[in-house]
DNA sequence: AGATTTTGTTAGACGAATCTAACTTATTAC
DNA sequence: GTAATAAGTTAGATTCGTCTAACAAAATCT
């Protein structure tokens, strides 16, 4: 049906609207590393297949059929992510470039053993959900770290930005998915913060960590 | 490096050679499912890259680079085929699609990791070797069924030229691989063979059938 | 408001992989 | 050994996804 290249494109506007709102050609142009020119006749070709709005000038939005198809490869990339951590053992800072090229596998059969093997996951190795089966997200309310209060204990459930060097940083402070994390003090300069958790006592984040770690308050 | 295109192209070289020894390019259109003038191009596109000794007119080979570069694709091929019969519970008429997809997917770790998963297989699901890390293959000396004699024990250790059709059949009379077969008859007429194994004490076996099973005679 | 910068579009080109139509070489049949 | 058939090549076109250069519109700065 759609391309390697129009899946990849589908989905980086589908990313890009849920974590910035608004998607223009500029960023969408940054974020796949390819030339203006060549995502605006991309773009066109993908309003004459319905998958997306396009007008001069104006922002881009995905159709209800592209957010749908968009929906449907970032539930391949996820479960794959999953599987490659849950199945295989690989650490996950190592499976997104992986899940990348698996998530255009043509075959309905091999998501679904994939998805019952892991017990009908709803989220991937980072916290992000799982689309369902027709493609529709819900992402729950998470807090940032960095918007907590001193005092509060919250658990880490989330992680922005996946890149795999922020990844390791958080292995070798081993931190991860499910940590209870208790706030014990804000630096007010800087707004770095002392947490502990484990076995350790004051562990200091920079502000810059803080906010890319997406935690649940307590219940 | 290589394209998918090109990987494609390799792969269908190496085992038109090895099933027939001679590959021209007619053969490489008919199964390629691409036209002759397209396979020419190609041909010279991959003579360039010094993966294919190509002239006009004569029987096309791979160069020991070529080889080289098709084997580690078969590997990855095999290699899938038999996580996803082992490790996903896939049938063995199932995987063959799929594993022509992920044979494509860039990434060493990944075929690594399946590899030490499935503890170093010697071959895949449908018994077929899997070549070693340098793309090297090794076929046993097994004999067909076909040219068995009455009174003969045996075992079942490979499958030819497995559709998925073919291997539904086998299904279908609870034949897999590692089977012990006694044949007890042979029609002289049709070449056609009585068998017993397992449960069944006279199955009949016609000749094109017994063409695609490989057989080790047991020690 | 006008100048400058950023963002976006148009036009034209290019490589990869495919095709069809026409022609050539090799093989097979008689 | 010539005619017919099959196999292979050449030439030219097409689609996809990409680029650069040039131009146009929108946003930002002073
Ligand atoms: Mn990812
Ligand atoms: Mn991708
Ligand atoms: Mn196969
Ligand atoms: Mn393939």
């Amino acid at each position: 049906m759609n391309s390697l290249t129009e899946e990849n494109y589908l989905k980086a506007l589908f990313n890009i609207a849920n974590e910035t709102g608004e998607v223009n050609v500029n960023e969408l142009s940054r974020r796949l590393q390819i030339k203006m020119p060549t995502v605006t006749s991309m773009m066109k070709k993908l309003a004459q297949k319905k998958l997306v709005h396009y007008e001069s000038y104006k922002p881009l939005h995905l159709t209800e059929k592209g957010k749908k198809e968009a929906g449907l490869i970032i539930r391949k990339h996820r479960l794959t992510e999953m599987f490659l951590v849950d199945k295989m053992k690989f650490g996950w800072e190592d499976v997104h470039d992986i899940a990348e090229q698996i998530e255009h596998i043509q075959s309905v059969v091999f998501f679904e053993k994939m998805e019952e093997l892991l017990g009908y996951p709803k989220v991937d190795p980072h916290g992000s959900p799982i689309p369902d089966r027709n493609g529709k997200v819900v992402w729950k309310d998470y807090s940032k770290l960095s918007d907590c209060k001193v005092g509060e204990t919250v658990r880490l459930s989330a992680v922005i930005n996946t890149s795999s060097e922020f990844l390791k940083f958080l292995n070798s402070r081993e931190m991860r998915l499910g940590l209870k994390i208790r706030i014990r003090s804000i630096e007010p300069f800087d707004k770095s913060i002392i947490v502990s958790y484990g076995k350790r006592q004051a562990e200091v984040l920079s502000n810059v960590v803080c906010e890319r770690l997406l935690v649940e308050k307590d219940a």
